[in-house]
DNA sequence: TACGGCATGTAATCGGTTACATGATTTA
DNA sequence: TAAATCATGTAACCGATTACATGCCGTA
């Protein structure tokens, strides 16, 4: 067997940590909260707290090491260590499973019934708007080397258009009725 | 003051639960169970033990209220109560804020490198298959009466199809190098 | 040197998940 | 009437969210 402890598989929060680590290099947890709201936090968001906890989760197992300054703040810098490396590998070779639209305003139109034409309407703008900023974000976002639309950002600005033209629809079907 | 218990803003599951409780009618936490299974089970999941502890929450708000069997198996049968349905009402009618699609493929795609052409390859395969499916079964369920595309399940229907031109991108982007 | 905002952390609570455990109904 | 499956529930644990609390740093 590897090195790796096999614990009791991690949970989604903490490959998000290794990842992060990997990727961008050792850092605190403030740096990971500032990394995480630029890339992965657009679709998949935790509160700031997690990100001290969880790091110090992963320190236990084993799979981070930390470094307290011994200056100033003495925060504490993550880093990866071999083990985490080869869990963080690992799980990226194993299936990923069927991704989940946790979205309350299609929870709401679900919920919502004939009667309810006017909020129905308004919930559309709202999410009309919503969508349509994030689109403008995305797109702002794009400029750099980004060379396909191969990358998470990619699917991004596939599924804002698609809500686009979803709530669009929902507009158009509940067409104030004067 | 309404009537309503003002709590402290319920979680998203216990709408879940008010909502179809009032669309489906009185039922049983396996009713819960059936319901959300075949609907808003496909963007939204918990496990099925939350569809017992949640009632049981919301009866104690005074949100539903519940009667047990006498006979038999002696089950809960949970109905709105006025409150339940003012709450429900007022939930509705207040935005929706931003959706989050938590999407582990994603998370992977996002933390491989360069390096990892074989294991991208291999990840866009299966969601590939596994969207395809969904895609299917979605259309299946279109069948009847379904008059617009402005329900969740035209959503549901958008989504997979962006989410399969995805990942057709990001497999033509690997192209195997031979 | 005081103030405002940036940065950093902990504690307490609560919802969500897993695991356990059993009862009722149907069908062979 | 035994087996299989459907149905129902509880308990314990752990992750996630909220709230609290404070320290450092640049700048006026």
């Amino acid at each position: 067997m590897s090195g790796a402890s096999a614990s009791k598989s991690l949970g989604p929060s903490a490959y998000i940590v290794l990842g992060l680590v990997k990727l961008f290099g050792p850092g605190t947890s403030y740096d990971l909260k500032r990394w995480a709201d630029g890339s992965v936090g657009y679709f998949w968001s935790f509160p700031r707290s997690q990100l001290y906890a969880e790091p110090q989760r992963l320190v236990a197992l084993g799979l981070l090491d930390d470094q307290q300054e011994q200056t100033g703040r003495r925060r504490r810098v993550y880093r990866l260590t071999p083990a985490g490396q080869a869990i963080l590998t690992d799980w990226l070779g194993q299936p990923a499973g069927f991704p989940e639209l946790r979205d309350l305003g299609l929870l709401k139109l679900f919920f919502s019934t004939q009667q309810d034409g006017a909020r129905i309407r308004q919930l559309a703008t709202e999410q009309l708007a919503l969508h349509q900023a994030r689109l403008t974000e995305y797109e702002r976002l794009r400029a750099p080397g980004m060379p396909s639309a191969a990358h998470p950002l990619g699917m991004g600005l596939l599924y804002e258009r698609a809500t686009l033209a979803f709530w669009d629809e929902v507009l158009a079907g509940t067409a104030d009725p004067t």
